[in-house]
DNA sequence: GTCAATCATCTTGTATACAAAAACCCATTC
DNA sequence: GAATGGGTTTTTGTATACAAGATGATTGAC
């Protein structure tokens, strides 16, 4: 997959300032003044302007009228609410691709989750979250329909930050590759509803994984 | 539900160019030319180019850099899919509102079917709709997931004009309330899989008939 | 001392002006 | 006659200028 050259500076200016949310340089509730960061990126208000407009499409900022732009972070609440969405559009997915899926995909699939268990072996989390993620997309790809393809991976997309981090909790690693070889013999069989039963509590579970993470670091803190 | 005031004039152009849009003054194709539209509307290219990124977010154009906005309405194909997407998250809300919806709304639900029953009985698909309207969506609400209900109240509205045709296909209302009374029954009883399954399928069959009208139409018009 | 109103300031929303890229047209060439 | 090249025109993208609403402070009244 080729990343085509950005032609408009509104496009770099939204990738940019996305980075700078997710990287923390914005917290949630931040105004994002444009005049500021229009002379930060050297740019105008008005490319500026679009860039945020960019964002509040991907829900990364909330635009207000007449009030500004502030940086909206999901919390907790709204991010279990997200895993529960992602689990049922996964599932969706696993439904149509047990029907529809190609061999060569099927073979595809074989190939990310031997190499998820190389990475599994050797600790290897950045490896595994790669694999892991060429798993998932290639039955979004395979479910058939690429409304519902581009759908899921838009929002799959949007919870990869705090996707990521719980890959880290101890053994999860090894039960999320469990996981994938019982999806991968849900497909294998065409079981359409065995399939997204699967997939949504694989991913259901990374919600709930992800909800014990927040939790811990919530009481570390305090 | 009262709809606020449009603060900003980009807004109010949004809206107008989507009526437009579905109406058929711009047709799929179409090349939107910012200054004519301008013109049209009486503003400059400012909000005229606001309005169309907030178009191009909810799909009904397409921003092609360096070359405009181009209509982009949904072929047949791509609306089978997004009434395949349609019925899985109506599935999803129908799971989820199985477990966690409130006696009032079960009572709204059924007081929304008395009316459904009333239409079909007075052969009135404007008030069937309107009321199948607001069953569905109180289903959404009823999820208990916020974020879930706002995405499927958006992908429903964009299906909207083309759902409605197919309420006057000979006997599709009735067909449609046994649906809801067993879609009601399966939240009465708290039958999680039931539910989903029966939204399912009742929005499936919508996306099928659209098919069969699409198809009849195109025999027509050869 | 607290609250309210008015005014100054700042910020967003819109209009206009300018730059650069794409589309178009016509002529010239093979 | 088709294709290519250059120059013109149109159109998008960006910068700047202006208008109008929101914020905040200062002053006055109670």
């Amino acid at each position: 997959m080729t990343e085509i050259m950005e032609q408009r500076r509104a496009d770099t200016i939204a990738a940019e300032l996305e980075e700078l949310i997710f990287n923390g340089t914005f917290c949630d509730g931040d105004r994002l003044d444009e005049v500021r960061l229009a002379e930060r990126f050297n740019v105008s208000r008005t490319p500026l302007r679009e860039a945020l407009q960019r964002l509040a499409r991907s829900g990364l900022v909330e635009l207000i009228p007449r009030r500004g732009a502030f940086v909206r972070q999901p919390g907790p609440v709204e991010l279990m609410e997200m895993f529960e969405v992602m689990a049922e559009l996964e599932a969706a997915c696993g439904r149509f691709a047990a029907r529809r899926i190609t061999d060569s995909a099927l073979a595809e699939l074989r190939a990310a989750n031997v190499n998820c268990r190389a990475a599994v072996e050797a600790q290897d989390t950045d490896a595994y979250y790669a694999e892991n993620e060429r798993f998932h997309h290639i039955i979004y790809a395979q479910s058939g329909n690429r409304f519902l393809a581009t759908e899921t991976g838009a929002l799959h997309r949007r919870l990869k930050p705090f996707r990521r981090q719980q890959l880290k909790l101890r053994g999860r690693m090894a039960q999320s590759l469990t996981e994938h070889e019982a999806i991968l013999d849900a497909l294998e069989r065409g079981d359409t509803a065995l399939c997204a039963d699967t997939l949504r509590d694989h991913v259901a579970i990374q919600g709930e994984k992800f909800h014990n993470l927040m939790a811990t670091l919530k009481n570390a803190a305090e």
